[in-house]
DNA sequence: GATCCTATCTGAAACATTTCAACGCCCCGC
DNA sequence: GCGGGGCGTTGAAATGTTTCAGATAGGATC
């Protein structure tokens, strides 16, 4: 019955089996060179603390053994984990996905573990995640909330771990956040688009319960009043949700608009919605962006691949991450930090979907 | 200096400050309840051992004091922790986070955190996980590796954690795996179009070290040859890799092609060179489907969400995902557990971009 | 009243690591 | 020969939890 070594494979590797079920710990590695686990420890955490001949036996003996750090111990002694936490708010946007892979690399820098948790988009489920993360008591969460302001996460703050709001404003800066100027990228995308000649533009998107839709909103209308333009020819076609299905039901409602009211721009409070709009259009035979221009928000990578390549208010995603990251970790080394808000600018990408045309209306 | 309560906000949640520095364990909350340690951790773990009037006490100083569990003492306890870990191949794929909730919703099940890694094609990156991983004595890893047969995996089984390998064959058997049947998915992708009248058709995909494309080439070589079509008329475009700018880059090429050659469909061996070539098909003004036909793999959101709804063969990726948590645990709980290969069958979600259209060539 | 049982609670041990005061040793300078 | 100071090493303490053998008490049964 003893688990005995299969003949057929000698040692593929170069770590034998391992001694005995149980896995290797420091005292055995100790016992193994015949150091004391006091000086293994050096040998992992000082090594500059160890003679040469002795760090060479305890390494030998390490790699005989095939041992392996119990990060659980370490973790224990040391008060704090090696681990940082990103609770991202919807894991089907690949924007979030970009902003984790800045902050994945900024936690590289510092040696650390990313742990990512998705809330989508429930309370409840960001209530969970928040749970378990101060359990395995990470270093620091940064997060891009359901609620800014709901209950659970200053009471993170108050339990002294380092939290970084991502692509939301801190509000009352009891924390320090990254963000994107969401007012600005509703100016630059409206300026865009009146450059171009549109006369009559639609804002798509979302509930406005969402910080970035009103924002952006509120940048294109600042530009719309103070180009003289008449507010009602900015239309506000509102969505449930920043997805691509509502950005389809989104296009059936403007196909249905009259034509007189019917805009020949639109801009999206995101780039899901606006490539569910650019199919809708397209699958009801209009030309884009001849007869409809459209500008999304986000410059995901889909973005660029759409049939018609999307125009689009680019955030500088991994900078965020990494600045969140940053952010966090100054956090956690210095108790005296102060809080900080970092707001980025956004910047237009302009492709095909609102490539200068001489629009119908005019030529004629 | 003493960090005292802002008196301007009166203790907006329930739980008041906490009581001096130091987080409180179990100790604390013993002495607060008045009761020994052994008996707090009966009320966390088996309540029923307690009577009701000492929980309630318990709970109450427990609440007082903020107490939250130390993950990493109960890790050190147990020897394992309660996580699992969910190595994945390529970030930028939806695919793989369509995959990764379906584990994390096995995972939820169990009561178990998952860790999810992104080793974005790289076997350094990979490797570098895996370390962590076992550093953090994770209950088991899920893993799509860049290699399958790469030796820290062997190193992993021999360590005794267990290890599944998702959308991948286990090849020797020697660990659990699900995969989707992938020669069965090249097969059902050609009959489609040979069903719609092509005669010439394209795949495009690569690198055929990746088993994935092997396989899709071969179900498509398969039929093909079942069919006695001319082997010369299934035209393999080679790419370097699954993306979009691949897929792009696959267009041109095909473009090129002189007239002759030309096929009127292609098959695509993912999504994202799918949406490339689609994209750049358009950008040439051809038409889809009525000048080329196109089928890609995965059925990615984005692949419903295309311009041209794209045809695509489906795997369920979630149930992959849950599949593969349920194997992992199954093999954490049971040391006599035998190694299980699941396979799953695809399944052709057909859509405008191999709409039936009376093809030119045939109609004149 | 003794015995047994059950329900409840206790205290110490164990988990793997890091830290730190202390110790032995050797060499140097006096 | 002795004090002093590095250097290298040691052994014990501490971290927060779970587990488990025992302790205690309160009934019920004989």
């Amino acid at each position: 019955m003893a688990r005995s070594a299969e003949p057929k494979e000698p040692a593929p590797g170069r770590a034998p089996a391992p001694p005995h079920g149980r896995t290797p710990s420091v005292k055995d590695v100790a016992a193994s060179a015949g150091v004391s686990l006091g000086t293994v420890s050096n040998v992992l955490n000082k090594p500059a603390a160890v003679s040469a001949a002795t760090r060479e036996r305890v390494e030998r003996a390490m790699a005989e053994l095939g041992f392996v750090r119990n990060e659980s111990a370490r973790q224990l002694r040391a008060g704090t984990s090696r681990t940082l936490a990103y609770v991202m708010l919807d894991g089907g946007n690949p924007f979030f996905h970009d902003v984790a892979r800045g902050i994945e690399s900024g936690a590289e820098d510092a040696d650390l573990s990313l742990f990512i948790c998705n809330s989508d988009g429930r309370a409840a489920r960001e209530a969970k995640h928040l749970d378990r993360l101060v359990q395995q008591r990470v270093q620091g969460i940064l997060i891009t909330p359901v609620d800014p302001s709901a209950s659970h996460l200053r009471e993170i703050g108050r339990r002294g771990i380092p939290l970084v709001m991502v692509d939301r404003l801190g509000g009352t800066g009891d924390c320090c956040s990254v963000a994107v100027d969401d007012v600005l990228g509703g100016r630059i995308a409206i300026e865009h688009l009146t450059d171009r000649g549109h006369e009559r533009v639609a804002f798509v998107g979302g509930p406005e319960s969402i910080g970035q839709v009103r924002e952006r909103l509120l940048g294109a209308r600042q530009v719309w009043s103070e180009l003289g333009r008449d507010a009602a020819d900015l239309i506000h076609l509102p969505t449930e949700a920043l997805t691509v299905a509502e950005g389809r039901g989104a296009g059936e409602r403007l196909a249905g608009l009259p034509a007189r009211r019917r805009p020949t721009a639109v801009f999206c409070a995101n780039d899901l919605l606006a490539l569910g709009l650019l199919q809708q259009a397209t699958a009801i035979g209009m030309r884009v962006p001849e007869d409809l221009a459209i500008v999304g928000y986000d410059d995901i990578e889909f973005a660029a691949a759409a049939a018609v390549p999307l125009t689009s208010v680019r955030q500088p995603r991994e900078e965020l991450g990494r600045t969140a990251a940053r952010l966090v970790l100054a956090e956690a080394g210095d108790p005296a930090h102060r809080h900080e808000q970092a707001c980025f600018v956004p910047e237009l990408v302009a492709r095909a979907s609102t490539a200068a045309v001489r629009h119908p209306a005019r030529k004629r």
